[in-house]
DNA sequence: CGGCCCCTTGAGAAGCTTCAATCATCGTGG
DNA sequence: CCACGATGATTGAAGCTTCTCAAGGGGCCG
């Protein structure tokens, strides 16, 4: 017990639990998942979590830092699919694939759980409800990526990212209002599908506008309905003007 | 067994069922799923399968026919967010919550497969192949739903919006090279997230370019090889003109 | 057969990209 | 510790893509 509650890294303990894994199951199953994960993992800055078409052993949960999930199309360009934050498993779409489908790089220093596929699977036979959390996981993942990039203009498609990225970090400290925007503007248009120039110019407006704050990655939502009324002005008339 | 081998529907003589979930399951496995799922529920074009905010009792396997998912944003628009055929199994991202997160509406009149929830999970608990198989295809749509909507011109939308239908019902048709398409160019719009008028320039110019033949929702295509490089022409000279 | 969608095409306007130049920031090696 | 180089952020101007508005044509269903 001692040795238990002294070990920073357990998923009883974990400031994000609420958020993972190992939510909702029950408390022996819980010990099984902190058994059956090795926590610690320490990744730098720019290193890669795991490469595409390297071999799918693990999925990984984030305890601290931030990634970008991508891929690289035919003319070199990095195609981001995702970024991710603590209390967010990465790999789940290589789970049945013998090799991972996309590259995953830190964005700022990382500290990951590492939870062994095959043990895994093998858990969540024996285990209904890390299989049922498992499967709320799954489904609010499904439910995100079929909502991502329907937004139009890029007004629209700034905003919306935004106020995802701040109700995602939010979620993890509800008493924060400053974020840390970890990616770069030229990540956040490889991942919206618009060019840099236009990231910047939408940005620049709304600190114009006093919508958001943004000085050296802090970044601060001051209108949030603002943004929020930006995501949906498009096709109306009183659009706020990109160039003005 | 007479009675099995008369029934036009069972899992084991389904045409499609290498590609839904009774593909890699055990023989008494698949007598179970055969025995949880109803078969033959009819849906006629434009109806509902399931709508949002309804409870989720059942997923649906398609049988026959094809159907949009979608839901309607601030404006009234109908946001589509995936298109669904033969073997594809509708309802995943709705297994965790009270009520179904989408509507999904039948493009032609449909058969369909209805696998209630709880006797579902209550399977997967049970029978491993079942649950491998399930997290196999939940492993796939979601690397599917994230490169989806990366491309950025509508010339690479629209091309790898054919080429992805094209791949999808070849998979279910290996002989056919001819395809109806069953949704409207409205519909394409909505999912790409780019306007009607586009849509149909894009298309007109490959007709014009012999790259498609599209008559009559009947479509071909002709130069696969010119059709797959469009994807890719971006930001390179010999770019093909939309206008010319 | 009429009405209703949907498809088709044109022209002008708006939005986004491209190219280019400058500035700021960060990490590294001397 | 500072200088330097590399990368990212910022802004401007021009051109291309896409949207918007509009009008006509075609196919399908009652």
């Amino acid at each position: 017990m001692l040795k238990l509650s002294l070990n920073k890294y357990t998923c009883h303990t974990c400031p994000v639990n609420q958020l993972c894994i190992a939510k909702d199951v029950t408390e022996t199953e819980l010990h099984c998942l902190d058994s059956i994960i090795k926590k610690g993992k320490r990744v730098a800055k720019k290193k890669h979590i795991y490469q595409i078409d390297h071999p799918a052993n693990y999925l990984y949960a984030i305890y601290k830092g931030s990634c970008k999930e991508y891929w690289i199309d035919e003319n070199g360009n990095e195609c981001i699919t995702n970024f991710y934050f603590p209390g967010d498993i990465i790999g789940i779409e290589s789970l049945s694939k013998p090799n991972y489908m996309f590259y995953t790089a830190a964005l700022e220093n990382m500290e990951l759980c590492v939870i062994p596929i095959p043990t895994f699977l093998e858990l969540m036979e024996n285990s209904p409800s890390v299989l049922k959390r498992f499967i709320t996981i799954t489904s609010q993942k499904m439910q995100h990526d079929q909502n991502n990039g329907k937004s139009i203009t890029a007004n629209e498609k700034v905003a919306d990212f935004l106020l995802n990225i701040a109700s995602r970090l939010s979620e993890r400290n509800p008493e924060k209002k400053q974020f840390d925007l970890t990616m770069s503007q030229i990540d956040i248009a490889n991942f919206l599908g618009i060019t840099p120039e236009t990231i910047n110019r939408v940005l620049s407006m709304l600190k114009r506008k006093k919508i958001i704050k943004l000085k050296n990655k802090k970044f601060e939502i001051i209108n949030s309905l603002e943004l929020q009324k930006l995501g949906k002005l498009n096709y109306e008339q009183e659009k706020i003007d990109l160039y003005q």
